[in-house]
DNA sequence: CTGCAGTATG
């Protein structure tokens, strides 16, 4: 009769040992912080013999993308090659995608299938994000024959890569069908069309398919806010930009930093900048972007002052930008305040 | 044991 649960970690018996010593490895392992962390945990993988397992080679592939190492992914992935494990594969190609060598990734897809290697539905999505991110229209026609000669069409995640890569490649026609023919859709595929309608400008179009969300039932997120109050601000469509402005506040995820900064510039857009300094006031995170767009606002709407005092308020915590300089040194010679410029740029 | 989406601009 085997012990109870609660007992197992007292059995010595040399198969428990080895189980809770995996278990331990693989929590640290998913919590390891930093890379020196890691490098002392990769050592005690190896020692305990589990260096080549597949699951623990592909998560320290992982891990160090995900720690931003991605050359120790590499040297990781060249301890278990050759190998014909979808898994490892799929841990690399991901590995370099995440940490943007698209050009490696594409390499190792190719790699993998010469080998004769069968690719499944998890190697597809890095595979066609990295094409999309290198603008390799080629490459990803032929990708996206692959996908259709294994019969992947109908994997959400790698549905929703597909619109992502038409989109950034500028064939809305083609992201728009592919969104169409999908058996199902999810936010993601949403989001992903309509972010792709506001980077080509298309900004009716982004609004509309927000409305067609919306009445399909899909509750926005801070994705689909990010997108839509940039279209509302291009478009400078108030009463809309307000309306959506009352959803995030009722789904609540007006602290969302990249959410507060897109109503910044709707409002700065419809040159409302009391709303605008209402919405800064009342942000709880703000981060470099915030700061840059308050000041780019007020210098643009001519409210000098403000602008100039917020460069001053915020760079002792970021760094400005180009333009916020530019701006604030514009405002200074408004002002007539050269002490305040030449302070505000040497301090 | 893995995969997809977001912000400001003299």
């Amino acid at each position: 009769m085997k012990p109870p649960k609660f007992c197992s970690n007292f059995n010595s018996s040399p198969e428990t040992a080895q189980e809770v010593l995996r278990s331990s490895l693989l929590k640290a392992l998913s919590s390891a912080k930093n890379t020196s962390q890691l490098r002392a945990l990769h050592s005690w993988i190896i020692i305990s013999g589990l260096g080549l397992s597949v699951v623990f080679s592909g998560k320290l592939i992982s891990k160090y993308a995900q720690l931003k190492d991605p050359i120790s992914s590499v040297s990781v992935f060249r301890t278990v090659s050759p190998t014909r494990n979808v898994y490892q594969w799929n841990s690399i190609i991901r590995a370099l995608t995440r940490n943007g060598l698209f050009t490696q990734a594409l390499g190792y897809y190719t790699e993998m299938r010469e080998t004769k290697l069968q690719p499944d539905a998890y190697t597809f999505p890095s595979v066609i994000n990295s094409c999309a991110r290198l603008l390799d229209l080629k490459m990803g026609r032929v990708v996206h024959e692959h996908v259709e000669e294994m019969g992947f069409e109908s994997d959400l995640y790698i549905g929703n890569a597909l619109i992502d890569m038409y989109c950034r490649f500028g064939d809305l026609e083609k992201a728009r069908y592919m969104f169409d023919e999908m058996s199902d859709r999810d936010s993601v595929s949403w989001n992903s069309l309509i972010s792709g309608y506001c980077s080509n400008g298309f900004w009716e179009e982004a609004l509309d398919m927000y409305h067609k969300s919306r009445m399909s039932g899909i509750v926005p997120d801070c994705f689909t806010m990010s997108s839509v109050l940039l279209a509302c601000g291009s478009l400078t469509a108030v009463e809309e930009g307000l309306k959506i402005h009352g959803v995030i506040e009722k789904i609540g995820i007006g602290g969302d930093i990249v959410t507060g900064n897109g109503l910044l510039s709707m409002y700065f857009k419809f040159e409302r900048p009391r709303e605008t300094g209402r919405v800064f006031a009342e942000m709880a995170a703000k981060d470099s972007v915030t700061w840059n767009t308050m000041i780019c606002g007020y210098s643009q709407l001519g409210w000098h002052e403000e602008s100039v005092k917020l460069f001053m308020a915020m760079k002792d915590e970021f760094a400005p930008d180009v333009l916020s300089v530019t701006s604030t040194i514009r405002a200074c010679g408004h002002l007539g305040d050269l002490r305040i410029g030449k302070k505000s740029l040497t301090q």
